[in-house]
Formats: structure tokens, C-alpha cells, sequence
DNA sequence: TTATCGTGGATAGATTTTATCTGCAATAGG
DNA sequence: CCTATTGCAGATAAAATCTATCCACGATAA
């Protein structure tokens, strides 16, 4: 069981994001410099967070990304299903019925017990991701970090947002 | 995020090994065949949890596998576990200390918001797994299942168990 | 017009998963 | 003792996935 290591990159860029002022915008570069990743591999990554409408993206000069709702409305199970698929992590692939004895469909109808337990687990595990909102990480950065990264942090936002036309498109 | 599907193999193997009466062993071969399986890769799964010491190995003719304990005191938290690794599928790999701004280490004594709350979430999902014991998987299959299926199961185990000599040396 | 930025596809290398095979040690039964 | 059966460790390879890069394209601000 393992996570891409995209999730990282994701929540972070989407907690850097949730930093810029108004409608401003952010450049997928800049985001990849934050963090001393490969600028190529992230945008994929942040693509399928716009895809899933967690950002948003102006194309063009001074364009970016942006969160696309209010960071209370963004949920940490929002951007994980969203970078690493919706399926679950556990897929039954039915192997009781794969045994020497050959039993008719109608033996299988009630779904197998293991499987439940597994997704159930699951269950829980998106439930506690969903407890924890955008805000919430921001929150708690700016409460315990260190003075001298959230100085950093708030100076390279400050250098690398981009304002735009007051233009809300798909505004909260 | 995705499990192996070794998983699966490996919770159904438990639980058909949960059927089997006493001290008796079952063959790897025999556990392939009951769901279809490679048996040169389950053995590798099967090995696994044989060093998780969730399962007994007797070498030999008439050897196989057996439970190490009581289906009760085996959960799919220990399986899981055993199967897919113990770390946590989430993995920090600091990117905040690798933006442009190069700070001392002491400004990241506090461990990242957002690496605790997917350790946390995943802390429940294992919670939820531990509640689940291969003997509430066992009852209930046996409540809940097709009768015809649970009997082939019962004939399988029945045709492919082999009696051991009266030798409980890790017993519970 | 130009330079900047996001999008999508193609591509390739690295890593992990899945699967098979072989030789070896253990041991029950003859 | 001999043989057949079984688990175990390691090498190996095929397949799938993850990671990363590149380029052509459309959009747009200046
Ligand atoms: S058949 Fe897939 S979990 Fe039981
Ligand atoms: S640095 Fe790894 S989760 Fe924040």
C-alpha cells in the first residue's frame, strides 16, 4: 500500500495556494520552485486538481493557478482522490469463484465478507482525510511553524502572485 | 493508492486455514488451487505471513500450513500488514525544506501539519482493520454465505487437510 | 507581434508488482 | 537407506505503474 508521492506536491501547492490574495494566480512554475520539484511531472498533478475543479487556471502572460472555492471547502480526501484516482485501494478480483468447483453466479450474489471489511476500513480512511479541510492545514502552519518559514513562505508568495481582472467565472 | 492484490489471496488463504480442525496443515498447492491461484506466487505471500508468525509451516511430506493462533487473536490489521509492509502508505518526503529559501534544519523540528494529518488518517484506517478479527470473518461467511458454496469450501478443506503428530511446539 | 503560461500527447527511464523456475533442506513412509 | 512431497531462498523475467521530460498547440496580456 502506497501513495504516488504527488499527494504531497498536491496538498502543499493547494495549501501555498490558498495563501495568494483574492482572485490572484500563482504559476505552476513557481509552485515547482517552492517546493524543488521537476516543474514537467507537477503540472500533471495540478492539472487533475483543476480537472477535478479543486483549482482553477488562467492560461496566458500572468496567468496561474488558484483555488478554485474557499479553502474551507476543500477537503484533504478532495485532493487525494483527485490525484490518486476514486477507486478504492483494495479491489477484490472475486477469487472465490475461481476454486476447482464451479459454482453457478447465483452462489455469489451477496458480496464477499473480506471485501466489505476491507472497503469498510476504507471507509474510515476517507472519512478521517474528509474531516480535515484546506483551512485547517493553513491554520495550523501559520499557529506552530516556524516564524522564520512562514516569513519565507508569505515573502515568495507575495513575489510570485499574480493579480487578475476582476473576472469571477466560477466564483464562489 | 492501490493494494497488492496478494492481500486478498492472503486473508482468504487465512480463513480457509481458520477451517482447518486441530493441529492439521494444509499444502500451499492446495490453497492455490482452492482460488485459482499461481502457486509459485503465493507461496511468497504465504511466506510472508509465515515470518509474521501469522501462519506455521511444517516442511515434509503431509506438511502445510496452519493457523500460529487462534482465529481470534488474528485480525486483518496483522495480515495487511504482513503482506503489503508496515510503513505508512503515505510518505513525507520533506519538499518543504526544498524550496529556494534555504533555512537551517532547526526551523523544521516540528514534524509537517499535513504529513500528521495523513498519518492520522491512515491511523484510522488501520484502526478499522484491527477491529476485524479472521474469525468474525469465518462466522460470518458461515452465517451469511451461499450453502452451496460453503459446503464445496467445507469438502475442500475436509479432502486436503492433513493430520499432524500431537506436536504443539508454538502452540498457544 | 511577442513572450508567457496552461494543456495534451508522446516518450522514455526507473521502480514495483506479478509470476516462474531452480536448487536446497526437512521429513514421512516404505 | 531411499524416494517422494513439501516449504524456503534466490535468481530471473515479464508486465504494469510511477516518475520525468519534451514538444506542439491554444490562450492571452503587454
Ligand atoms: S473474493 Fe475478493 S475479497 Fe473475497
Ligand atoms: S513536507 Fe512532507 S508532508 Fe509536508
Amino acid at each position: 500500500m502506497k501513495l504516488g508521492e504527488g499527494v504531497e506536491a498536491a496538498i502543499h501547492c493547494a495549501a501555498t495556494l490558498a495563501s495568494v490574495e483574492g482572485n490572484s494566480t500563482m504559476p505552476g512554475a513557481a509552485l515547482a520552485e517552492s517546493f524543488g520539484l521537476s516543474p514537467s511531472y507537477l503540472l500533471k498533478h495540478l492539472n487533475m486538481l483543476t480537472a477535478a475543479r479543486i483549482l482553477e487556471s488562467v492560461p496566458g502572460p500572468a496567468g496561474g493557478y488558484r483555488l478554485a472555492r474557499a479553502a474551507e471547502r476543500i477537503t484533504l480526501l478532495d485532493i487525494v482522490l483527485a490525484v490518486e484516482g476514486r477507486e478504492p485501494a483494495f479491489r477484490c478480483g472475486e477469487i472465490r469463484r475461481n476454486g476447482p468447483v464451479k459454482l453457478d453466479a447465483s452462489a455469489y450474489v451477496k458480496p464477499c465478507g473480506i471485501n466489505a471489511a476491507m472497503l469498510k476500513a476504507e471507509a474510515a480512511y476517507r472519512a478521517a482525510l474528509a474531516e480535515t479541510k484546506l483551512s485547517d492545514i493553513v491554520a495550523t502552519y501559520a499557529a506552530e511553524g516556524d516564524p522564520r518559514s512562514l516569513a519565507a513562505s508569505c515573502a515568495f508568495v507575495e513575489r510570485h502572485q499574480r493579480p487578475q481582472k476582476p473576472n469571477p467565472t466560477t466564483k464562489v
